[in-house]
DNA sequence: CGTCCTTTGAAGCGG
DNA sequence: CCGCTTCAAAGGACG
C-alpha cells in the first residue's frame, strides 16, 4: 500500500486529513444523513464481518473504527449513496445508463455465499448515481440482489430502463469476445449481466458487442475511454473496428480505479475540477479516507472483475499490454491503441512471444491460498498452469461457482485482509481473517518507490505538482490547489503551509 | 498531436 | 523474496 516505509509521518496525514475533511463543507448535507448512517453503517459492518471476517474476530472491524477517528465525511457520503441506494433501489441504480462497464457478474460461489447476507441490503457499492457511476453498473450485487445468480428483480429494472432483456451468458461471450475457445470455460451461471450499458446507443447485437475491456488497436485508448463505450471501443469508431488487428484488452481495474471511476463525477462537481490530475489526489485522499468496509466493497468489485476478465480472456497477460505499448515502435506514430507514455527504459521487448503467459494463480486462490499457486506464480513469474493447457484447477467449471472463489471460510474476500490500508490507518489492526487471501494489499509496497520518485521523476517545467507529498499535505500548488484542498478538507492554511 | 500529470492496485520482471 | 516498472481511467495542461 500506499504506505511509506519509513513514511510514517506522513501518515500522520491521516488523520489530519479526516479532520479536515469534517471541516470543509461536505459535511453539511451529510448531516442529515446521520441518523441513519449510523444505523446503517453498523449493519454493513456486521455484514461484511460475517461474510469476510467469520472465523475472526467480529470487533476487529469496529475496533479499527473506534481507534481511528474516522473520516466522518466520507464516511458518512457513502453512507449516503448507500442509502440512496437502498431506497431507490429500483430506479436508481440502473436508473442511469452508466457510462459503461458491462460488468458481469461472476456467480462466484464466494460471493453469494458469503458475500452478501441477504439481509446485509445496505452493502453496495453502488451508489446512488445522481449521475452515474459506473460501478453501479458492475455491482451485480446491488443492494438488495445480494448476487444471486439471477435476481428477480435486477433483470427487470435492466429491461424496463433499457428494454434489453437479461442477457444471456451467449450474450456475454459475444459481448465479450471471448476467444474461441473459451467461451466456454465461462460459466452459464455468468450469464447476467447487469447492465444494459452497453447495449446501449450502439445497438450492437448482442454478439457484437464487445468487452470493455477491448480496446480496438486503432483506437486511440487514452481518450476513449473504455467506459463509456464501454470499454470497447466507442461510438463512431466503427470504422476502425475492421482492422484486422486483434482488439486489445485492458486490464481490469482495480479497486481504486473503480472508486474513481465512480467517484469522479461528484467530485468533479463538487469541486468544479477538471484536471484529472487534480481529482485523483482528491480522490486518492478519499480513497485512504473510506473505512475499511467500504474500501472493501471495492475490492471485491475488483476482484470480482479480474475475475471474469480472467475468464474472458484465459490467455491475456497483462505483460501483453506492456508490449502493446513498446512493441509497435513506442510511441512512434504507431499510436495504436496503446502506447501510451512509454516510460523510457526500454528493456525487454522480447517477450512479446509469449502470448498467453497470465498470472492467474495468484488471482485465483489467493494470497491465502499460496499453496495452490504453480511455482512460477509463487516466484512471481508467470503462470505456468494456463499455459500448460489451461489445466487451471478451478477455472471455469462451467457453473463457475468453482472459480476462484474460495469458500468463505478460506478465501476472504481479498480486500479484508488487507494490508491495504498500512498507510493512513495504523489504526486498523487489520483483524483480518488469518489467512487472508487475495487481498489487495499484498503487492501494494511498490510504488511508494515510486511515488517518492515521481515528483522528481519528470519535473516538467510547468507549474504542476512540484513535489508532492500526496499524502499528508503536499499539494498541488496549482490553480487548482484550492480546490483541491477543498475537496479534501485541507484548510488553506494547512496548504499553505505544506506548500512552503 | 502526443505525452504528462496524478492516484492506488495488480501484475510481471529482474536481481 | 524484494524492489521496481508498467498499466489501468481521465482530462486539462504542456511541449
Amino acid at each position: 500500500m500506499p504506505q511509506l516505509s519509513s513514511g510514517g509521518g506522513d501518515d500522520m496525514g491521516a488523520n489530519d486529513e479526516m479532520i479536515a475533511f469534517k471541516d470543509e463543507g461536505e459535511q453539511e448535507e451529510k448531516i442529515q444523513e446521520n441518523a441513519f448512517t449510523e444505523r446503517d453503517l453498523a449493519d454493513l459492518k456486521s455484514s461484511l464481518v460475517n461474510e469476510s471476517e467469520i472465523s475472526q474476530s467480529p470487533g476487529a472491524a469496529v475496533a479499527r473504527r473506534g481507534q481511528q477517528p474516522e473520516p466522518r465525511c466520507y464516511v458518512e457520503k457513502h453512507r449516503e449513496h448507500l442509502n440512496g441506494v437502498t431506497k431507490q433501489q429500483d430506479g436508481g441504480m440502473y436508473k442511469t445508463s452508466y457510462p459503461g462497464y458491462p460488468f458481469l457478474m461472476l456467480p462466484d460461489p464466494y460471493l453469494q455465499s458469503s458475500s452478501m447476507p441477504p439481509s446485509s441490503n445496505k452493502v453496495s457499492v453502488v451508489q446512488q448515481s445522481h449521475g452515474m457511476h459506473p460501478l453501479s453498473s458492475l455491482l451485480p450485487y446491488g443492494p438488495n440482489e445480494h448476487f444471486s445468480p439471477s435476481p428477480p428483480h435486477l433483470p427487470t429494472d435492466m429491461s424496463q430502463k433499457t428494454g434489453v432483456h437479461r442477457p444471456q451468458s451467449q450474450d456475454i461471450s459475444g459481448f465479450y469476445s471471448l476467444p474461441p475457445g473459451s467461451v466456454g470455460q465461462i460459466s452459464p451461471s455468468m450469464g447476467w449481466f447487469p447492465h444494459s450499458l452497453m447495449l446501449g446507443p450502439s445497438g450492437m447485437h448482442p454478439t457484437g458487442i464487445p468487452h470493455p475491456a477491448i480496446v480496438p488497436p486503432s483506437a486511440k485508448q487514452e481518450h476513449d475511454h473504455y467506459d463509456r463505450g464501454m470499454y470497447a471501443k466507442p461510438q463512431g469508431e466503427a470504422k476502425r473496428e475492421k482492422e484486422p488487428k486483434k482488439p486489445v484488452i485492458k486490464k481490469p481495474l482495480n479497486a481504486f480505479m473503480l472508486y474513481m471511476k465512480e467517484m469522479r463525477a461528484k467530485v468533479i462537481a463538487e469541486c468544479t475540477l477538471k484536471e484529472s490530475a487534480a481529482i485523483n489526489q482528491i480522490l486518492g485522499r478519499r480513497w485512504h479516507a473510506l473505512t475499511r468496509d467500504e474500501q472493501a466493497k471495492y475490492y471485491e468489485l475488483a476482484r470480482k472483475e479480474r475475475q471474469l476478465h480472467m475468464q474472458l480472456y484465459p490467455s491475456w497477460s497483462a505483460r501483453d499490454n506492456y508490449e502493446a505499448g513498446r512493441s509497435g515502435g513506442a510511441g512512434g506514430n504507431t499510436k495504436d491503441w496503446g502506447k501510451k507514455k512509454r516510460r523510457k527504459r526500454e528493456k525487454q521487448q522480447d517477450s512479446n512471444t509469449d502470448p498467453g503467459s497470465p498470472k492467474k494463480c495468484r488471482a485465483r486462490f489467493g494470497l491465502n491460498q499460496q499453496t495452490d499457486w504453480c511455482g512460477p506464480c509463487r516466484r512471481k513469474k508467470k503462470c505456468i498452469r494456463y499455459l500448460q493447457g489451461g489445466g487451471c484447477p478451478s477455472p471455469a467449471s462451467s457453473d463457475g461457482s468453482a472459480l476462484d472463489s474460495p469458500p468463505p471460510t478460506s478465501a476472504p474476500p481479498s480486500p479484508f485482509s488487507s494490508p491495504a490500508r498500512p498507510r493512513q490507518a495504523p489504526p486498523p489492526p487489520p483483524p483480518r481473517s488469518p489467512p487472508l487471501p487475495s487481498s489487495p494489499s499484498d503487492p501494494a509496497p511498490a510504488h511508494h518507490a515510486r511515488t517518492e520518485l515521481t515528483p522528481a521523476k519528470r519535473p516538467r517545467g510547468h507549474t504542476h505538482v512540484p513535489h508532492v507529498h500526496t499524502h499528508a499535505h503536499g499539494y498541488v500548488h496549482s490553480s487548482s490547489s484550492a480546490a483541491i484542498a477543498k475537496a479534501t478538507g485541507l484548510s488553506l492554511r494547512v496548504l499553505t503551509e505544506s506548500q512552503i
